[in-house]
DNA sequence: TGTACATCAGTGAACGCGCGTTCACTGATGTAC
DNA sequence: TGTACATCAGTGAACGCGCGTTCACTGATGTAC
């Protein structure tokens, strides 16, 4: 068993790992222009510094390298809602909350969040189903934290419903803030509060209008 | 100049309207599974029943093919908004009929909502763009037929933003028809119309919490 | 109406290119003793 | 600690394939007179 290692040099599985890592960050990067689907294997691996056939070593194909990104992009995306619900912050406060901190995530992690808007309806099948699968948990376990808000005369599958309005309108305001150069920032995000408002605002007055 | 033609045949620009039709269809049913991106001249030619060259008597590039589908399938979406506008109906028939007419065009016209749906995040720069300007356009229309609703406190701003949360709510309401099956047709309508019921009640009563 | 010429949708051969994948390999790192 | 062997990340040549695009062509349709 080896303990210490030469002075600054690395293990083969530490050089693999910076590899492997190399290559994700390749993928996400080259993939902004073209989608995950138009991203060909020498490409990927001409960035990186490797020969082609290195790829192999590290994933079976384009497909199993999507599959990865779309794993850590969705750990970003549930390290931002984490961020939203910590402080338990009061009704009043939510909506204001939940657009700051969707900007400033979205604004660390452009590439994981471009490329979940982008593969959701994006070239390769499997990833696409891995993408939709992953929002319908996240839709799931926004349902849950919908329901401690003042909305108890909803019924759980209405809930879901609302989680789901208020996912893809949120989309679409991280997709404007990818495309949207620096100076629209407050205007997307005083937009994207009104959006949130009146989803809320609706939901509160929902079942007194209805019968 | 030529009037009449012998009977059974069809005259020159007859046959290339005829060739050039068939090329839209056939890269409307090939690119639903790979996307615009992911279809090749020579795939589309062979469909067609073309030799690859004669592809360029139609088009110059696929990417010219894909704004001529973008053009036509704005066509039906158009259509679709005429139909939802047509009789002028009531506030409290609002929800109910457009959710009717968009469930009835988007099972008629599939191929064209697919392709729009795909192509707003699809793989070729040219095409996303002119999806995205339609759906600009499209959304300024909506807002004004928005302010013929009671919502007179809103600002034309305001009701942008609410055409915004509108239309990609109903997206993702065309994406879902889409892709289920026959079966959960009455459960997706219901849920599109609670989703719409809660915007237009959010809007109603947003000033008032506001301030 | 009949003839001579122009147009042009579609053909078919050929090209160079980037692709994914196979295979045998190298040589530094790791392990057993 | 030193030696002999195993592992395995990355190499490099080679393959067959589908791609977009060029070019000269054919022959039915259209036009002028």
């Amino acid at each position: 068993m080896r303990v210490e290692s030469s002075a600054g040099s690395e293990t083969r599985s530490e050089r693999k790992e910076r590899t492997r890592r190399a290559i994700l960050d390749a993928a996400l990067s080259l993939s902004e222009e073209t989608g995950l689907g138009g991203l060909s294997l020498r490409q990927v691996a001409k960035e990186v510094g490797v020969v082609p056939t290195a790829f192999y070593r590290h994933f079976a194909s384009i497909d199993e390298l999507g599959l990865a990104l779309v794993e850590e992009s969705f750990v970003s995306l549930r390290a931002m809602i984490r961020d939203v619900r910590r402080g338990n912050p009061p009704l009043e406060e939510i909506v204001d909350r939940s657009v700051e901190v969707l900007d400033d995530h979205v604004r660390a992690q452009r590439a994981h969040f471009a490329f979940i808007a982008r593969e959701r309806s994006g070239g390769s099948a499997v990833v696409r189903a891995a993408v939709r699968q992953e929002f319908a948990l996240f839709e799931r376990e926004l349902a849950t934290d919908l329901a401690r808000l003042p909305m108890d005369h909803w019924s759980s599958e209405d809930l879901h419903v609302l989680s789901r309005l208020i996912v893809v309108a949120m989309i679409a305001v991280a997709e404007e803030i990818l495309e949207s150069p620096d100076r629209e920032r407050d205007a997307i995000k005083r937009r994207a509060r009104t959006q949130l408002l009146v989803v809320i605002v609706g939901a509160v007055n929902w079942r007194s209008e209805r019968e």
